[in-house]
DNA sequence: GTATTTACCTAAAGTCTTTAGGCAAATACA
DNA sequence: TGTATTTGCCTAAAGACTTTAGGTAAATAC
């Protein structure tokens, strides 16, 4: 009987291949046992169940994209390390959709803190060192940053802007505008209506 | 034999229930069957299958969202229209979480035509008219808000941004002030970094 | 070279989905 | 009002995924 040599990694790796196939919540041990051509029972001895396979995929994708950006990052400041980082976002949900959507899996608040979601909210926050933002408003800009990276790939993988015109690419391009524009000019103060 | 008198729509309201109770993936024919006191197999009189429940949920959803968003707009303009309209959003999703989440359950292109989900555009349409953006700009405007909205919203209820200061509650005023403070001020012009 | 650990296996039970075909309640209609 | 049709829920059954328990052979330790 020779030994297909599994590990939580490969598992993981494999995991994240899948879920760019057919899709993230479409990923079972089953299937990734077939791709093993392995019994299904055997991943048990990797991975604690379903629920412990997806949340290492999400951990896995978080970390991959934390990496992408940390490397747009080196040597950028400004709108330009803005769009770099935003770019990464973006690229990453068009090249690994079934990554990205594991990236936005609900993790619990332990494991959230010790994932690399942590870096993404570090990085955010470097970026901002090129705008004047004081606390506490460069961390609602922190936030507002990553909702619209969230918010837009979601919608984005979720077709709601193709075939209609303006094209997405163009969107895309005058979003980074207005918001380097808005770091560039943040109120301070409340408005009144 | 009592009937139960099912319906595709009490099954719908029933199911968008349930995924406030246990979350909008955990939704699952059987389940509902149970709650109905009634056999698995009596629902697939009535829906499709479980991917068709789950549509249902969410056109639903989209529905009962739109409603209230229009509900909320009548008689609100500028910067008044576009906080009520933002809050409908989130108290929805914080009363609704599974609801909220069917919302974003990613539709195909008829369907989602044909969704409610084409009123909320032509809402966030109309709230810019309080701003002074003309086209293209007001496309790249409405699916900027959708992305803050949508991402905000996924970002909260993955408890992004619980347990830290400053609170969630604050920065979703001074996000809503930033967007303001932007859609006043809208860049024409791509700016050079 | 034996002992221990480890990787994968078989077996089995539980859950969910989905289809096929049947009977009885509701409804239509003479 | 009595018969015919439709419709709603049922039983039965097959297939897929998850998960646990306990076994055997390969790898590793010493």
């Amino acid at each position: 009987m020779v030994r297909a040599g599994l590990t939580p990694h490969l598992l993981t790796r494999a995991g994240a291949e899948l879920a760019d196939e057919v899709g993230f919540d479409q990923v079972t041990v089953s299937e990734l046992a077939r791709r093993f051509d392995v019994k299904v029972a055997s991943l048990y001895s990797h991975v604690r169940n379903s629920q412990d396979l997806k949340t290492r995929i999400a951990l896995f994708a978080l970390e991959e994209l934390a990496d992408r950006a940390a490397d747009a990052l080196a040597g950028r400041a400004g709108k330009d390390a803005l769009v770099a980082f935003a770019n990464v976002y973006r690229d990453y949900g068009r090249e690994h959709p079934g990554r990205a959507a594991a990236a936005r899996l609900r993790l619990d608040p332990e494991t959230a803190a010790a994932s690399a979601g942590v870096r993404h909210a570090q990085m955010t926050r470097a970026i901002l060192r090129g705008y004047d933002l004081t606390e506490p408003d460069a961390t609602h800009a922190v936030r507002l940053l990553g909702s619209v990276f969230h918010g837009y790939a979601g919608l984005e993988t979720a077709g709601g802007f193709s075939h209609s015109a303006p094209d997405s690419e163009e969107t895309w391009v005058r979003i980074l505008d207005a918001l380097d524009a808005l770091l560039r000019n943040w109120p301070t103060e409340p408005t009144t209506p």
